[in-house]
RNA sequence: GCACUCGUAGCUCAGCUGGAUAGAGCACCCGCCUUCUAAGCGGGCGGUCUCAGGUUCGAAUCCUGACGGGUGUACCA
């Protein structure tokens, strides 16, 4: 349901039957109950051009708005403020609408795009630590939403999968033994003991770079043992993602190296739009008002990084065919994007109307607002927060209810790495923040138990009540009529965090969704003997249609519900 | 130096297409389980929205500057 929209129209029906020529601005929602669901304040910015007074403008659109239909009341306030209060009848009537629709009333975009949602994107040559988090989680969410919505979503796991440090990975991994899965369990201690063989044994490192050659020449041992690399690596990835309920499979790679082939054209094709220039002895393209190039080719005839990702771009605008690609990567690489955007569109290797766009996330920091490292200087590896997640939430579930060991570990997997996703996407992801272990697995508050809660309690509702509520929903006060409101918001919600690439707008939403409910649950008891048989079925039916949009809000976010809890 | 970004309660953060008395969580204090799950609910405490100008009927929100944190700044990704 698009609640807003409904509402301005009631708007711009008013302003045409007033004779205002204007476009109206957009509704807000009410910042306080008492002033109603919704509000416009486009009175007093109409008053200079109309040449009158805003109240005076206020009562004209007041005199001319339709409270027969969706709204049921009005109210001029303040200077001009114009408060809308919405009819009960036609908020019931859209939730039993959305009740009964699997999509909860929401529709599928008209005019869909393909989308390419670039994230996480781990190096193969180091363990996924917490920094990647981010990536990883605002991506998928993303890609979830996007996908909800209707658009044809293309994951992309642009995987660090080549550079100079494989010829030393590689030729230790050789060194280790065939199999390799064994000493590569641990990445970081594989990368620091072949790094350490490689600077101490001139022997080691002459082979070492003697691979990189040989890898990048197609040499084939060389690229086996590369292969069962990457393959053991991306298998380690692939553990995270299952552990975190990412959707991102073996399918969704497409790796650095994948794009290798393409690079000299890339350098071609700048050529032929005469954007090439050397410097230095590299290829670089310089961009008017940036003080530095990109530099394509270094001077050594190798390429870079800027280079993969233009021959990226051009197979995502021209094979993929994305109308809309987005980049979920850590804000400090907002220059290098800001100017390989641009050079793919003026090199014309991204159509014009491709938007192009760097979903950007801010850097982790400890307690002192210092980037982020454990105490002795390394990083906090991704598996084992989440398995700490985990075990927390065991341990609090279980002096709560005699759950069989079973139940348990089901329970505290959903519940320990829901509240890690939630502690991370329920920040506004371009700020930095702060690491707080605690924190993110902290139970109480706006965190994702409490969403998770609220849906069980729910679910143990219709348990105890034992059959299916049939009948309708009808408002009965004015906590039923806000809680009401707000489901039907869902939609224009779900809009504007797409449109914004923002996660944290559907935490807020459900967060405030669910507080709404909550405060419906102590107030309006629903089985109680005395409540009136239709009031019980209509309260039921709002408990549904919460746990519902509940179920499906934290299904974006990539968390899951429980039944009981 | 230049560029980007952030600065809101003791702490962690919302709010930023300009709107009415700036909101949460944590912490602290008080109250609520014979009544649908107390991982909950209600109430209290706590703010010169970094500072100074400007635009506006109206600024936490937009603009300019200062200060402070973070980040980036040509052959790593």
């Amino acid at each position: 349901m698009k609640l807003k929209e409904e509402v301005n129209k009631v708007i711009k029906a008013a302003f045409d039957k007033a004779g205002i020529e204007a476009e109206p601005i957009g509704v807000t929602e009410a910042t306080k109950p008492e002033f109603g669901d919704f509000q416009f304040n486009g009175a007093m910015a109409l008053a200079k051009v109309l040449k009158k007074n805003p109240r005076e403008i206020a009562t004209l659109i007041t005199d001319n708005l339709d409270t027969s239909g969706i709204l049921a009341k009005t109210q001029i306030a303040g200077p001009g403020f114009i408060n809308l209060w919405l009819n009960d009848d036609w908020v019931a009537k859209q939730c039993n609408e959305a009740k009964n629709d699997e999509r909860l009333g929401i529709e599928k975009k008209e005019d869909p795009i393909k989308v390419v949602v670039d994230y996480s994107g781990p190096n193969m040559a180091k363990q996924m630590h917490v920094g990647h988090l981010r990536s990883t989680i605002i991506g998928d969410t993303l890609a979830n939403l996007l996908a909800f919505l209707g658009d044809e979503v293309i994951r992309q796991n642009h995987i660090g999968d080549w550079g100079t440090q494989f010829g030393m990975l590689i030729a230790y991994l050789e060194e280790q033994g065939s199999d390799g899965s064994g000493s590569l369990r641990d990445l970081e201690q594989f990368y620091k003991d072949a790094k350490k063989r490689f600077d101490e044994d001139s022997t080691f490192a002459d082979k070492a770079r003697e691979y990189v050659v040989k890898i990048q020449s197609g040499d084939a041992h060389c690229l086996g043992l590369w292969k069962k690399f990457i393959d053991i690596s991306l298998g380690h990835c692939e553990e995270v993602y299952k552990k975190l309920d990412v959707n991102l499979a073996r399918e969704d790679v497409r790796a650095e190296s994948f794009y290798n082939d393409s690079l000299a054209k890339v350098l071609s094709d700048l050529d032929k739009a005469g954007m090439l220039s050397e410097s230095d002895g590299a290829q670089c393209v310089f961009l008017e008002g940036e003080e530095i190039p990109v530099i394509v080719q270094k001077s050594d005839g190798g390429y870079l990084y800027a280079t993969t990702d233009l021959a990226a771009l051009w197979y995502r605008a021209n094979v993929l065919g994305a109308k809309r690609i987005s980049y979920v990567v850590d804000a400090r690489q907002g220059g290098h994007f800001k100017q390989v955007f641009r050079v793919a569109k003026e090199a014309g290797f991204v159509p014009e109307d491709v938007k192009l766009e760097h979903v950007a996330f801010g850097t982790m920091m400890d307690k002192n607002g210092k980037p982020f490292k454990t105490r002795d200087g390394g990083t906090v590896k991704l598996i084992d927060l989440l398995d700490e997640a985990v075990e927390r939430a065991k341990e609090a579930i279980k002096n709560k209810a005699d759950y069989s060991d079973e139940e348990v570990e089901k329970i505290a997997k959903i519940v320990g790495i829901g509240a890690v996703k939630y502690a991370d996407l329920s920040i506004n992801r371009e700020s930095n923040y702060i690491f707080d272990w605690d924190k993110m697995l902290s139970f109480e508050g706006n965190t994702s138990l409490y969403m998770q809660y609220a849906y069980a309690r729910i679910q143990s509702i219709f348990r105890k009540y034992g059959q299916e509520a049939e009948g309708e929903i009808v408002l009965t006060d004015d906590l039923e009529h806000r809680l009401a409101v707000m489901l039907l918001q869902f939609e224009d919600i779900l809009k504007k965090a797409a449109e914004d690439a923002a996660p944290n707008q559907i935490t807020n939403y459900l967060y405030e969704l669910v507080t709404l409910f909550m405060r419906f649950y102590e107030r309006n008891p629903i089985l109680k003997e005395e409540i009136d048989e239709k009031v019980r079925t209509s309260r039921l039916l709002l408990a549904d249609l919460t746990a519902k949009t509940i179920k499906q809000g934290l299904s974006i976010l990539g968390i899951g519900v429980l039944e009981r809890l």
